[in-house]
DNA sequence: TTGAAAGCGGTACCAA
DNA sequence: TTGGTACCGCTTTCAA
């Protein structure tokens, strides 16, 4: 019989809030059961060296009195903690919110809690935050960052750092890096493109770091000449891609990737109400795989991000704690469905 | 000079990474200042009872170290913690998370942070993970539950409880409860609407708890004769909205309540495309309040969830720790925009 | 003005 | 099979 089982067994208090006060400790077990710390420590942690008659015993005086262990005395002696801290910015959206959650349920699978705080506004706030989580927390995420030296901020801080797709971070800043390569992905989907004969590709959006991957896919085919038509929009929503549906046509384009799913998704509703057909006159593409992408008409085709992988590495160097920091690229990839 | 302003001025290592190993304690900094562990306390403390010659020169010491103090320690001296728990289900819509983000901010301003944990799917596993967090948290918020019994899952854990939102919790269980009256709102929104003249009142959608709101408007209403239409849906997203659009307009409806601000988008956008006048021929009212609709054309009214409210309660039971369980009520609020 | 020392709650080495 | 005890790092009382 574990303690736990015994335990739910035993406790049956009425007003249950008074409890809240009194969480036993191992002393107070120890006296009620006229046994050693030690013995109670041995019998709690299901370690040899101990009767089962005692076990037994101490396992009963534990359960009634409703002991719970202090995760913080725990982690100080042991000199580690099952805390990671997760810094993100204060404008979420909906692809973060994916990847923040992924990495919180990677996190609880291997025994870890994520400590949320928020990008603070000065370097000198984000250093005191960070401060605060000393002894608690030994690897922190920082999804977001500001235009600061992370060396001068982070310097003689007890954590390791790991820097998740931050634009503003420096190669060999000496922290982990993990980055997203948008361009891989792009290219993929633009090549899928040319390859099946489109020869008039125009790319839609304001997201600069997107036109990569698509002049690398126009350097590196080598089929019939193709024009690569560029059509900027003051936003990456929905509205803005149903607005552009009508310049879009207009431009004779047959093929069309949007800096997002969302862009794409307006252009799908435009195109679906004006009798456009896709792909067979335009062919699609957006960026970011949104699951509502699976369940537009025809579901979309799109470039995802490298999620798991992204967070499985986290999960990683949590556990890990390595000490010498590393700068990964995950790729994004394409991934073909109805629209083209 | 306090402690971080020289800190900051000291240190200029290169390999950043090395120190994350060594993060000085009181005890390293008073053998290489020479003074006792006390001193160096009261130094870094901002403290009386020293020296300022003593105090520069243990700040120098301090701030070359490297010197963060370990919180886990702290805490267990203290017996207290920075620490909320926010236990939240994995289905995530908008509407928590601004709710989420808002506590988050709020916690953060009041010198708390936020460890989150994802409602497990057993109550074995919630009460283990709950006991993950003994003794770094005294506060867990949950704004989701199961189907169980929360005294028996919670039993003598050593954390105090507030529920919010949660509907399977019953009214007096012992622990805080943070509830959302929803009918309250919508109530003022229905009765705008009967007051204003309108007579066909629409409301539309499938979420259960916004059909008292519009009974209670309808029972208080003194005026003439109305008539009170329900619409229900398959969803309550855009689409469903939209879709509705038609049949709304055929049933000569001159008012509408959708279940959500979603919804109410997507039958703007109807309108809109149709050339139906929002508000001259029919009223429109939206349930979240969410941020969009102050971007509608026309804006669009709907009814606010009491966020602000809520979450400062919140803070205040973290701050307070206060025993006594208690239940409150915050209303919801109609907002009146354009649409109406 | 300074310092010794007793905790906070667990862990684990070393003796008995 | 047991128990005594020295930590982990910090706070604070009390005495010097």
């Amino acid at each position: 019989m574990t303690f736990y089982t015994m335990y739910n067994k035993c406790q049956r208090w009425r007003e249950y809030w008074k409890v809240i006060k009194m969480a036993a400790t191992l002393k107070q077990i120890s006296e009620e059961a006229g046994v050693s710390i030690r013995t109670v420590n041995r019998a709690l942690k299901e370690q040899t060296g101990i009767s089962d008659v005692k076990r037994q015993e101490i396992l009963e005086v534990a359960a009634r009195m409703g002991y719970i262990p202090n995760i913080a005395a725990r982690n100080l002696r042991l000199r580690k903690s099952n805390f990671v801290g997760i810094v993100t910015g204060t404008n979420e959206n909906d692809i973060f919110i994916r990847k923040s959650h992924d990495l919180q349920q990677r996190l609880e699978v291997h025994g870890f809690f994520p400590i949320s705080g928020l990008l603070q506004t000065s370097p000198e706030m984000v250093r005191s935050m960070l401060s605060e989580w000393a002894g608690m927390v030994d690897t922190v995420v920082l999804f977001a960052w500001g235009e600061w030296l992370p060396e001068d901020v982070l310097v003689s801080l007890p954590q390791q750092f790991i820097f998740v797709d931050c634009k503003q971070i420096p190669r060999n800043c000496g922290f982990h890096q993990i980055k997203i390569d948008r361009s891989s992905g792009i290219k993929d989907a633009i090549l899928f493109l040319l390859e099946s004969g489109r020869s008039r590709i125009v790319r839609s959006g304001n997201i600069g770091d997107r036109a990569e991957g698509v002049e690398k896919a126009f350097r590196s085919f080598r089929g019939e000449s193709a024009e690569k038509i560029l059509i900027e929009t003051g936003g990456s929503e929905f509205e803005d891609g149903y607005n552009l549906g009508k310049t879009l046509m207009e431009s004779k384009a047959d093929a069309v990737f949007f800096d997002t799913d969302r862009m794409a998704f307006g252009f799908l509703k435009y195109a679906w109400e004006k009798g456009i057909r896709v792909p067979d006159d335009i062919a699609v593409v957006g960026f970011d795989d949104d699951p509502w992408g699976n369940y537009s008409c025809p579901s979309l085709s799109t470039v995802a991000h490298p999620i798991a992988e992204m967070n499985s590495r986290i999960v990683e160097l949590s556990e890990r704690r390595s000490a010498a920091p590393e700068a990964i690229i995950f790729p994004t990839r394409f991934i073909k469905r109805q629209s083209v």
